[in-house]
RNA sequence: GCCCUUGUAGCUCAGUGGAUAGAGCAGUAGUUUCCGAAACUAAAGGUCGGCAGUUCAAGUCUGCCCAAGGGCACCA
């Protein structure tokens, strides 16, 4: 009687959808997913069937708009042209030759010029959600980098003086991405390169003497080129209480200059430590001008092999790298007149160093005033034969703040520079955190102080986290009041039950999870990631409001329940990419 | 003058050569006898800085111009 109907449980999400007038369309976050492993080799083999050979890469996308299907390919408008061929009869074609696993697939179209487009059956999708809850926090990991070492370098600063804002979104990026590239099964070093002795520490040192005799009751002349800042009054401070004015008349400026650089740097790890960020280990550049057992440094090996590629010369009392045989205008400075190496020596040895630790990946993290330093560096290195395309290079620009709408200017010297500790005092880490990292790394960063202090939602944290609470906070519930507890229930098939569009678009959504990070690490850009968790918050928050979940009858409720646990999953899993705190409730 | 980044809705920003350019916030109109309304829904809002070019297809790639931020030391 019923013959000619197909069975309602292999519905298409298309249809599921064409019975419903809500629009669903997320935020397009990605475009490739890990979906790609899934359509690959069946359209590759479809092409090889059609006698199709093309270099074309084969592009499997999410289209914008959910009436272009779940994913989608432009393989046939790709390589219309080298067939002779209308695009739209070819794709025609490729679809007669795709063989897809049963269940998985609802339907297949052509669509606009030559689209291929797909569509997931809701089976497919909540079946798929099982791994999720299976893998637990290690759901959305990879493998790519197992075996293999990286080292990420960031922060870097000088114990010069404590953290500025512009500091920490550098050291809030590099921190996301050790953890982003850690995900991904990567062995990960997080070093911290400093400088003890150069000429910025000279001036600190006299800095803190000055004030120190000041404090000691001497008419001092502070001159413009010195530190500003109060730290290094506070600094002197420190050093009067312990010594008195015994020091008074040392003219001597190494006693002050260490100390001024064991209380900056231990205060610098102090800020560090309260965004979670932890350096493993501790680079000092000075080690590169210290004689080896054979009595040469590491920066006389770089100009000596330098040399003999014939990329040194001699001239107006300094050594010169001669970047102008790569193209560039000028030479480089290697050493200055005054026998010091510059900053360019050093750096090359220290990359040099990465090397010889032997890392698979040397990732970079620095802001936008060191734009001009790494090329010479990278040409160095490839002179001298080292593989250069294991660097990844990540440059944040910089941060201004806005307070009540006022926008403050960014001023690293003159001791006004905004301090990242009061940012955090004010703030708070977890928004510290976000707001550093919720825009692309290329943007300048507008730091809204109000907005990110504000416990409503306006403030993206806030709604991050909610979902977060809120999903913890029904979880308690249903167990208090059915004793039910997803976690401990190993029934993921009642899953299948779930056909509205919400509760498939929050799946579909949680099993782009591990693509997400994928699309994350190799563009070395955590904010694809809070933009990923807020469109997953969002479409909890909708299928939240439009279901009721512990008063839905059992076998439902269940189901719905191991859809916000997964939920919560990915949510728990990100914010510790993030380093952003995931609170069972607020 | 040269180099890097940016320019997309009132504001803050996504957008990986594809289909009618998207969010959040603000503003507008709604949604609580019901698991957390710190939420949700809807309508509205655009010469994608400008001009050329490449392409079947350009916010996206190329060139030039304009504007903002940063860098152009024998400082780091």
């Amino acid at each position: 009687m019923l013959s000619g109907l197909s069975p309602i449980s292999e519905s298409s999400l298309s249809m599921i959808f064409a019975g419903y007038s809500i629009r669903i369309n997320p935020r397009p976050y990605y475009k490739r997913t890990n979906m790609h492993e899934f359509f690959l080799p069946v359209i590759q083999s479809a092409l090889r069937s059609a006698g199709i050979d093309t270099d074309k890469q084969i592009i499997i996308e999410q289209p914008a708009d959910k009436k272009f299907g779940d994913f989608s390919t432009n393989i046939a408008l790709l390589t219309a042209k080298e067939c002779r061929r209308n695009p739209r009869e070819l794709a025609h074609e490729i679809i007669g030759h795709l063989v897809f696993p049963p269940d998985t697939i609802a339907k297949i179209e052509v669509a606009g010029l030559g689209f291929i487009n797909f569509y997931l059956t809701s089976l497919f999708i909540m079946r798929s959600l099982r791994q999720v809850l299976r893998d637990g926090d290690t759901y959305g990991k990879g493998t790519v980098g197992k075996g293999k070492t990286a080292i990420v370098e960031y922060v870097s600063a000088n114990p010069t003086g404590p953290l500025t804002i512009g500091r920490g979104r550098g050291g809030v990026l590099g921190d996301c991405i050790a953890n982003l590239i850690e995900s991904q099964g990567y062995e990960v070093t997080r070093e911290y390169y400093f400088n003890d002795a150069g000429r910025q520490m000279q001036i600190l040192g006299e800095s803190v003497r000055l004030r120190y005799q000041e404090l000691c009751g001497k008419t001092i002349e502070f001159p413009d080129t010195h530190y500003q800042g109060e730290y290094i009054r506070d600094i002197a401070e420190q050093i009067y209480n312990e010594h008195g004015a015994a020091l008074a008349e040392n003219d001597e400026v190494l006693t002050f200059k260490n100390s001024a650089e064991a209380i900056i740097f231990s205060s610098i790890k102090k800020t560090l430590a309260r965004l979670s960020i932890r350096h493993d280990s501790f680079f000092n550049e000075h080690t590169l001008y210290t004689p080896d057992a054979a009595g040469i440094t590491a920066n006389q090996r770089v100009i000596d092999a330098l040399r003999e590629n014939g990329f040194i010369a001699d001239y107006d009392g300094a050594t010169w790298f001669l970047t102008t045989k790569l193209g560039q205008e000028k030479d480089k400075v290697l050493v200055k007149s005054s026998g010091e190496p510059s900053y360019r020596l050093p750096d090359i040895g220290y990359h040099i160093s990465k090397f010889e630790r032997k890392y698979a990946m040397i990732v970079n993290v620095f802001g936008a005033d060191h734009i001009d330093e790494y090329p010479d560096v990278i040409e160095a290195l490839k002179i001298l034969g080292y593989d250069t395309g294991r660097i990844k290079i990540a440059i944040n620009q910089f941060v201004t703040t806005t307070v009540d709408g006022q926008t403050l200017k960014m001023s690293t010297r003159k001791g006004n520079a905004d301090l990242l500790d009061d940012l955090i005092d004010d703030v708070g880490a977890d928004a510290t955190r976000l707001f550093f990292i919720m825009r692309s790394k290329d943007s300048h960063l507008n730091f809204d102080v109000e907005l990110a202090k504000k416990q409503s939602k306006e403030n993206p944290v806030f709604y991050l986290q909610y979902a977060h609470a809120r999903i913890c906070s029904l979880l308690r519930m249903a167990l208090q009041e059915t004793g039910f507890d997803p976690a401990s229930s190993e029934d993921h098939k009642l899953l299948e039950l779930l056909t509205s569009p919400s509760e498939l678009q929050l799946g579909f959504a949680l099993l782009d999870y591990p693509d997400m990070i994928k699309t994350s690490v190799r563009l070395l850009e955590p904010q694809k990631m809070v933009e990923y968790m807020h469109s997953v918050a969002e479409l909890f928050h909708r299928f939240y409001q439009e279901f009721p979940i512990i008063k839905a009858e059992p076998d439902t409720m269940k189901a719905r329940l191991f859809l916000a646990l997964a939920t919560r999953q990915v949510l728990r899993n990100g914010f510790r990419i993030l380093g952003v705190s995931a609170p069972e409730s607020m």
